[in-house]
DNA sequence: CCCCTAAATTGACGCCGTCAATATACGGCC
DNA sequence: GGCCGTATATTGACGGCGTCAATTTAGGGG
């Protein structure tokens, strides 16, 4: 037994040259389901992954590339869940847009950590092209629904616009404790449901301007 | 603060038994504006306020405390906008939901790093009661706004959290750059009014009224 | 087989938040 | 005025962080 020019006697999963960086990404989604992306520092996602704390430095240029693509692979995991339940839909429109906001909502509601660093702009490498285009997967999926002609006054671009940001928002404000999970006073079914509802058929202008529905 | 007999010196531009709980947050707000809600840490804020790095623990606990405190001056700020926009305003509902929603949007748009801070939870003391309370006045403002009838078949709740949701959720989308200004392509509204005006008057479901359920 | 290069380690630097010990200045009280 | 308690501010330290530079290690191509 060599003592000084000893090798490492380690079974090692054999990062160097392996895996490393997939093992990197894994090992932050852990920590970022577990803490929030408070807690995926780079030291902790090296010490997580079994390397010290530079060896990221391989394979992440700083903690927002890292970051950036934990995103950048939740963004595409959102994407195909609401291609997948669109797919499945059945119905005509109303119910479409539903489906499109439950996806969301339940998304964001089953790993509220991995929705909010989805928007964390200032964690994240904006202007990364393939962060921006898994962002845009999404609306464009949702201009698609909206497409064709519609009831309403206003374009289907603002309409896409609208729901996208109602949903977004009601989400952002349920994860961040402001409304609590509801149903409708009136048709009882879910807020969430309710709200896209109120999208859909209006909220009402004036009390004269009543209009049939 | 809480003495049992205290006096008000209101002297001195010195701190030291001064004014340098305000400074504070002066220096806090300034730094806030500049380059967002990281660059306020506890020992720029002190350099910024004149003071060593220890000094503002005498007055607030810790970050999160000094973030609460500015956080909750500026929901105040906000939603006293709001209330003297809507004073002003004259129409009717639907001219009135517009006001609301140019409100935030405008603060927003012009104060972008104040309005972040406002939702940035993970770095606010939530659970803190002047934080809540400030939060709360601008969604009650907003429900009382739409709590007379309405020609929605959903609860005037519901309708509140729509609106509250949209509003929020174009702002957030808007200050991280998902969305650029544009005008309606029908109403040649700015995008901002038009998915309002979207929200009032329905974006229609099924090409045909056909209402089931 | 050797050597080149990518990958990982080691160590350092200056930030940060926070705590503990110390120094300072104000206001009440004699 | 002079003392003193106490609120306030300073000094210094600690560990954790991101990041950089220098070094060592491993693995594949010539």
């Amino acid at each position: 037994m060599d003592s000084v020019n000893m090798k490492k006697p380690k079974p090692a999963p054999a990062y160097h040259h392996g895996n490393l960086r997939a093992g990197l990404i894994e090992a932050a989604l852990a920590l970022l389901d577990e803490a929030g992306v408070e807690a995926v520092t780079i030291r902790a996602v090296a010490r997580r992954a079994g390397v010290t704390h530079a060896a990221p430095a391989n394979h992440f240029r700083d903690r927002k590339a890292l970051l950036t693509a934990l995103a950048t692979g939740i963004f595409a995991k959102l994407a195909g869940r609401i291609a997948a339940k669109l797919a499945a839909a059945r119905g005509g429109r109303a119910a479409r847009l539903q489906v499109f906001a439950d996806a969301v909502t339940g998304f964001a509601l089953a790993h509220p950590h991995r929705y909010r660093l989805l928007w964390r702009r200032d964690s994240l490498d904006d202007g990364d092209a393939g962060l921006q285009q898994a962002m845009d997967a999404i609306y464009d999926r949702l201009v698609a629904e909206l497409s064709e002609d519609g009831a309403s006054s206003v374009s289907a671009d603002s309409r896409a616009v609208a729901l996208w940001s109602m949903v977004h928002g009601y989400v952002a404000l349920r994860l961040d404790g402001n409304f609590v999970a509801l149903r409708d006073a009136r048709t009882r079914a879910p807020r969430q449901a309710a709200i896209v509802t109120a999208l859909i058929e209006g909220i009402g202008g004036e009390a004269k301007a009543k209009r049939k529905r």
